[in-house]
DNA sequence: CGATATTGGATGTTTACAGTTCCACTCTGG
DNA sequence: CCAGAGTGGAACTGTAAACATCCAATATCG
């Protein structure tokens, strides 16, 4: 990499502004600059001369959410063992990266918009997940009437949804993997075999 | 109700208001009142004269979208029949309200700020649907080790997927209802019985 | 310790949108 | 056909946020 080592200072403040971007606007999409200077404890001088523009902050925290995102999926080693098992790890390695995700997907607009613009070397966070389904489709684990794509989709969906239900204090943190994971393996239907 | 007729050009110009600021905020929760005015086909001084202020629009535009979804809900009978075939006829009657369901839910702040504080007396869309779900629970068709609340969630997480893998070309519309009923009732693995 | 880099407070400029006013135009109903 | 309601173009004000500049205080490293 031609990255050239910026002081030590220099990069852990602009770390400090990325990660206070990503998790303010986790929250609030409209949040101010100001707002992030202040949750990242810098100036707001400060975060201008980092960004001189909007845009490129937003871009730089998008890349940061999804190097999040994709180090947290391949951590999980979604490639390895059964893919129901496989599944579960990617569940709760996402849960570990929930603000990242409320961040890039909790607007469509950034995904849309942004994302094509970021650098075209970015490693896409998908693709992993995508294998696995395909994985787990040709091993007759998951349901191949269902498009990989759609599958995939509401894996995102209901993890993201009980990461909402987490921060809002309607499903412990404990439960969730738990709880997606059957949501996903069974829907929300009784097993046959099960007592009312 | 004391609602004055008002002379049928101011209605249909009320309407034709906020029906344009759900469907354009369902798509871009940042769009600007000129464009809102453009897409409803008045001048910008018309819709001040409506809706002085913006937050007056955006309780509008919620009231509406709310109404319109609980009547989509209550078309369907969720209290009648087998619960799967209710909520089969629940997500049908969602799919039929998709932008206002998008442009409600698709921004946490508007449910958490606007709702409380619109109506008091307005229909709260989820109490039926959570009905059918306790119903289906008791009489063994929905799991019951899942909260009646979080199926609920799944339920609206699933279908709002589904209705932007529509906008986006990636699902066929025809296919929605079946896709999400088919999701729900067995999550994404392959059924015991199937073939590889 | 002294040079240089880094920071942040104060202050100013610009831009875009919300909200306002005025007046001429055009429907619509009696 | 004419009176009044309804509409919308144009131009204006106020506000808040983005963006820019200056300089003094402080941290970092040779």
């Amino acid at each position: 990499m031609s990255a050239k080592r910026a002081s030590s200072a220099r990069s852990r403040t602009e770390r400090a502004i990325v990660t206070a971007a990503v998790s303010v606007w986790a929250r609030d999409r409209a949040a101010t600059l100001p707002q992030i200077a202040e949750a990242a404890e810098v100036g707001r001088t400060t975060l201008h001369r980092y960004f001189p523009e909007r845009e490129g902050l937003v871009r730089a925290a998008v890349e940061h959410a999804l190097e999040a995102i994709g180090g947290a999926i391949a951590e999980a080693e979604p490639h390895d063992g059964h893919p129901l098992a496989a599944m579960r790890r990617v569940v709760a390695a996402l849960a570990s990266v929930s603000e990242a995700i409320m961040f890039v997907f909790g607007d469509q607009s950034l995904l849309r918009d942004v994302v094509p613009t970021a650098d075209p070397a970015l490693p896409a966070p998908h693709d992993p997940v995508i294998e696995l389904i395909r994985r787990g489709q040709a091993e007759g684990v998951f349901d191949d009437q269902l498009s990989a794509e759609w599958i995939q989709q509401v894996l995102w969906a209901v993890s993201y949804t009980a990461f909402e239900q987490v921060e809002q204090g309607t499903l412990a943190k404990f439960d969730l993997t738990a709880t997606v994971a059957r949501t996903l393996e069974r829907g929300i239907t009784a097993q046959a075999g099960e007592r009312a």
